[in-house]
DNA sequence: TCATTCTCTGGTATCGATAACAAATTGGGT
DNA sequence: ACCCAATTTGTTATCGATACCAGAGAATGA
C-alpha cells in the first residue's frame, strides 16, 4: 500500500552508516557497546538504527567474530512434559542473555540424533545440549569430541558424557520405587514400560527396581513392549495384557506417570481396587500431581532445574580442557494415595 | 588424549577440496547436489568428507546464498502442553526438510514478544511462526512488515494477522461451551480463567462464552485474576473464591483443563458433586483425556495439526504478494462425564 | 612549543561459503 | 582434421558484519 514497489533491499549496516554520517565499524562498535564512542555519536547511531528499522544480521556477525548466540537442544520429544519441562529451563537461562535454542527432537532414535547433531554444528552453535539415555553412534560421538563447542549431556546421570552432564540417577530411581514398596510391606512387583530398548534412562529405572527387588527376595517381574506410546493408551494395554497374564502383583511401578494413569484406568475397571489390591507408583508427570480424587504416587525430579543447570554449565567460560564435570539432581517421593500402607 | 595438542582449527570446504584435488566450488556442488560433478569426482569428494568428518557451516552457507534454513517459532510457553504439541507438529514438518526451528517463549508478554522477534530477524529466517492472541507492539508490527521473510500467525483464528493464518476460532469454542450447557438445562454458568488481560485468546473464549449464554437468557459470570498462574493450582484456588462468594452456579467452564482439574479437586474437597451438582466443561488438555475415574469433558483442537499446517505454509513457495490466508480448524466437544445429562 | 597520552573513528582484510559466469575437456558429426 | 555442443570444473566477486590496527584530534605535561 505505500513505499517502493517492493523489495526494499533490507538494510545493512553500511546504510545506517551511510546516514548517521560515521563508518560501519563506528556502527558495529556502539551496536554491541564496545570500544570507545562518544555520547553524541552513539545517541545519532541509535537514533538512526530505530528510525530505519535496522535489524543486524546476526549470521555476518557469526561468521566474523566465530561465536554464534545459538544453542542447540537435542531431546527426544518436546511434547513429552518431561522434557518440555526441562527445555522451558534452558530457554529461562539463554533467552535473558541473549541466546537462542535451535530446537531438535530425536525420538529416541540414534541416527536421528547423529543427523540432528550433524545440522547443529552446522550452524556453529556456541553449545550443544543433549539429553543422553540414548545409544549414540560412533559418528556422533566423533562429531561431538571434533573440538567443536562445549556440549553438555542431560538427563542421563548414571552414564556421564560429553563435557559435562546434569541429570539424575536413574538406577537410584528404580531402586526408590522399590524401597517404598518393600518398605510397606509389598513383595511381589512388576515394572510395566514401553520402548525400554531405546529409552536406556527407563532401561536402567526398571533394572535398578528389579535387583533391588531380588536382592531383597522379593518377587520382581516386567512387562514391557517396544511397539507401543510411552502414554496412557499403552499404559492401559500393558496392565491389561498384565491381568491376563494370571496372577496379580501386589505392585506396579510404570515409566512415567501417563503410563500409570493408563493403568490405573485399566485396574478400575476391572474391579481391581488400587490401592487396596494394587499399589501404584509412577515417574515424573508434572501434570498429574494434582489428578482428581485418586492421587498418583509418583517419584518427582526438578526437571526446569534440570534445564537450568545444563544451561548455565554449557555457557560457563571456563577452562575447556576441565575435568567432566557432573552434576545430579535430587529426586522426591511425592506420597499421592496410590500405595498401600504408605504414610 | 591424541592428535594435535588443541585448537585443531574446524576445517572449511578449502580443506576437503585441497584433500580432493579439487576445487571449493566444486565440493560444495557434491554437498548441495547442484550443477553437473563426475560420479567420480562426486564419491571421491563424498569420501573425503566423511573421512575428514567436515561439516559445512551454514552461516556461511546462508549468508552467501541469501537463504537460511531456520525457521523462528515464537509461542508462549513450551511447558504449557498446549503450545508444546502445537510445536511438535511443527517440527514435524521442519525437521524432515532440513529446518530447524528457532525457539522463543512470550510468556504472552509483548515488549518480550517483540524483543524475540527482533532477535530471530537478525538470524535472517526463512520464517517466522508466531502464535496470535498477544497484543503486539506497533515497532513489532513495522519488523514483520518490513519486507522481511515470510511470517505465520497460529493459534488466534479470530485476529487473522501476518502474511497467513492457521488456527482456531477461540469464539467459537466459547459458544459451543455455552451452547452445551444450554443443551442440557444448564442456565447459570461462570467462566474461571487467569491471565486474560495478556491471553487474548482466553479472553474471546471468555467472551463468546458469555455473551452466548446472555443471549439465550441464561445468567453469565466469570472470576479471572491476573496474577495467579493457569495451572491446577490457579483453578484450585480460583474455584475456592468462587465457592466463598455465595451462590454455586449450575456449571462452569474453565480457561484450560489443567485449571478444570484443580477446580474439580476444589470441588470434591467442598464435597460438591460433579456432575451433579456442579457441571464442568474445560479446553484442550490432552494429558487427561485419560483422567482417573472422574473424565473431564472438554473441547479439543487438533494442536499438533495446527503445527503441520502452519509449518507448511511458512515454507510455502508461493507468490508473496498473494492475499492473507486464513486457515481454521475444528473444534471437538469431548463428552467426558463432568456435564450433567451429556449424551 | 613540542612531545605524549587519551579519546574517538575509520581502513583493510577476513570469516566460509555460493552465485554467476568462464574455461577446459570430451565426444561426436561431417 | 575441424567445429560445435555437451559435460565437467574452476575463477572471481560477494554476502554483512567484525578483528585488528592505524590515524586524526584534543588534552595534558614538561
Amino acid at each position: 500500500m505505500s513505499q517502493e514497489p517492493s523489495h526494499h533491499r533490507p538494510k545493512t549496516i553500511a546504510d545506517v552508516a551511510r546516514a548517521a554520517g560515521v563508518s560501519p565499524m563506528t556502527v558495529s562498535k556502539v551496536l554491541r557497546g564496545t570500544g570507545r564512542i562518544s555520547e553524541e555519536t552513539r545517541a545519532r547511531v541509535r537514533r538512526l538504527v530505530d528510525e530505519m528499522g535496522y535489524v543486524p544480521n546476526s549470521l555476518a556477525g557469526a561468521l566474523s567474530s566465530q561465536t554464534s548466540r545459538l544453542v542447540g537442544v537435542l531431546i527426544p520429544s518436546v511434547s513429552d512434559q518431561v522434557y518440555a519441562e526441562v527445555l522451558s529451563g534452558i530457554n529461562a537461562v539463554l533467552n535473558p542473555r541473549g541466546l537462542t535454542g535451535l530446537i531438535g527432537e530425536t525420538f529416541f532414535d540414534p541416527s536421528t540424533e547423529e543427523r540432528l547433531i550433524r545440522t547443529m554444528l552446522s550452524m556453529q552453535p556456541a553449545g550443544l545440549i543433549i539429553s543422553g539415555g540414548i545409544n549414540r553412534t560412533a559418528a556422533a560421538l566423533r562429531l561431538l569430541r571434533q573440538g567443536g563447542p562445549r556440549s553438555v549431556q542431560i538427563w542421563d546421570g548414571d552414564r556421564p558424557d560429553l563435557d559435562a552432564t546434569v541429570g539424575l540417577s536413574h538406577v537410584a530411581v528404580g531402586q526408590l520405587a522399590a524401597q517404598t514398596f518393600l518398605s510397606v510391606g509389598l513383595r511381589d512387583c512388576c515394572y510395566v514400560g514401553a520402548e525400554l530398548a531405546r529409552d536406556l534412562c527407563a532401561a536402567q529405572r526398571c533394572e535398578g527396581f528389579l535387583s533391588t527387588l531380588r536382592q531383597a527376595g522379593a518377587a520382581a517381574r516386567s512387562i514391557t513392549a517396544d511397539d507401543l506410546p510411552r502414554n496412557a493408551e499403552g499404559g492401559r494395554i500393558l496392565t491389561e495384557r498384565l491381568l491376563g497374564q494370571g496372577p496379580l502383583p501386589a505392585a506396579i511401578h510404570y515409566l512415567n506417570d501417563a503410563m500409570a494413569t493408563g493403568g490405573l484406568r485399566a485396574l478400575l475397571a476391572a474391579g481391581i481396587a488400587v490401592p487396596d489390591a494394587v499399589s501404584v507408583i509412577g515417574f515424573n508427570g508434572t501434570s498429574l500431581r494434582h489428578a482428581i480424587r485418586t492421587r498418583l504416587t509418583t517419584i518427582e525430579v526438578p526437571l526446569a532445574e534440570v534445564g537450568r543447570r545444563a544451561a548455565e554449565a554449557v555457557i560457563r567460560q571456563d577452562h575447556p580442557a576441565e575435568p567432566v564435570r557432573v552434576e545430579l539432581v535430587g529426586l522426591h517421593l511425592n506420597p499421592g494415595t496410590t500405595v498401600r500402607g504408605l504414610a
